[in-house]
DNA sequence: CGAGTTGGTTTCGAATCGAAACCGACCTAC
DNA sequence: GTAGGTCGGTTTCGATTCGAAACCAACTCG
């Protein structure tokens, strides 16, 4: 990849991070406690050597840290930082996406609130109009998004 | 990629069409306003041949449609269907997520409620309980997310 | 006619992926 | 103490994908 946009926009910036076929379906499972080297391989399917280096490169960014659970013998597993935990949002609104629009019907993961068991909606608010604002109103500081 | 999971997890089908590298900056663009061809390589600085092919997954998928924007020399168009609009949520959470932890503090895509200029937030929210809901509190229907 | 523009396709070397084998540190059982 | 097993990787190597550049077809303009 060359340079146009990639690592000078904030999506640019973001995508290099975790803009690959694994690194988002990673963090979902490490979201949902699967956290071990061998958990993971066993629940993605992904081969050894790519899920290390995704690891270490989610390592190196501060998004998962390594913690050992183990002493005697040593062992690590991964954890989430807070920013790890921030990407909390993009892993869902790609979800439900999937689950809106790529559904084949059978397993949709649908997420809802803990305690009331409703589905939850992911929303753009504006905090000082207090509404519910559509895609079609957003803009960007410097220019307009949609 | 084998299969462990890729195509059968709502995530996974989402990866499946959107996640590499190029496509959501094409989607990012797309949204923007910049949708010709020689206009995306331009601002994308992404090969043609890449260029190409993810715009045809993108159309195969119904996320994008190609239209014709003028007739005498016939040229086209990509634009977003419905369900290529409805990827916003995403993409806005994949920027702000750039922006809060990945920025190099020069160019932040700051987005903004286009009618009063505040910066906007992306909130879980339980519509029955009409209150905001932490990442902590999700959980999904069949088994906990977080 | 010849040159320019748009929207691609083809080609080919370089980088990345994926499957499998290998490895080192550390158990546990015998 | 040594054989076998587990965990968390690393190495190897063929297959796939990427990226840069060249090429091309359809069309317009002068």
């Amino acid at each position: 990849m060359s340079q146009g946009d990639t690592d000078q926009s904030s999506i640019g910036r973001t995508l290099a991070v975790v803009g690959d076929r694994w690194t988002m379906l990673i963090l979902r499972d490490v979201f949902r406690g699967v956290r071990r080297f061998s958990e993971l391989v066993e629940s993605l399917g992904i081969a050894r050597n790519l899920l290390a280096e995704r690891l270490a490169r989610l390592v190196e960014h501060d998004v998962l840290v390594k913690v050992p659970y183990c002493d005697r013998p040593l062992r690590h597993e991964y954890r989430l930082t807070p920013k790890g935990a921030d990407l909390s949002r993009a892993l869902i609104a790609l979800i439900r996406w999937g689950d809106e629009w790529e559904s084949d019907d059978t397993d949709p993961t649908v997420l809802v609130h803990d305690h009331c068991g409703t589905e939850l909606e992911l929303e753009l608010r504006c905090p000082s109009c207090d509404v519910s604002v559509a895609p079609t109103h957003v803009r960007s500081r410097s220019g307009s998004l949609l």
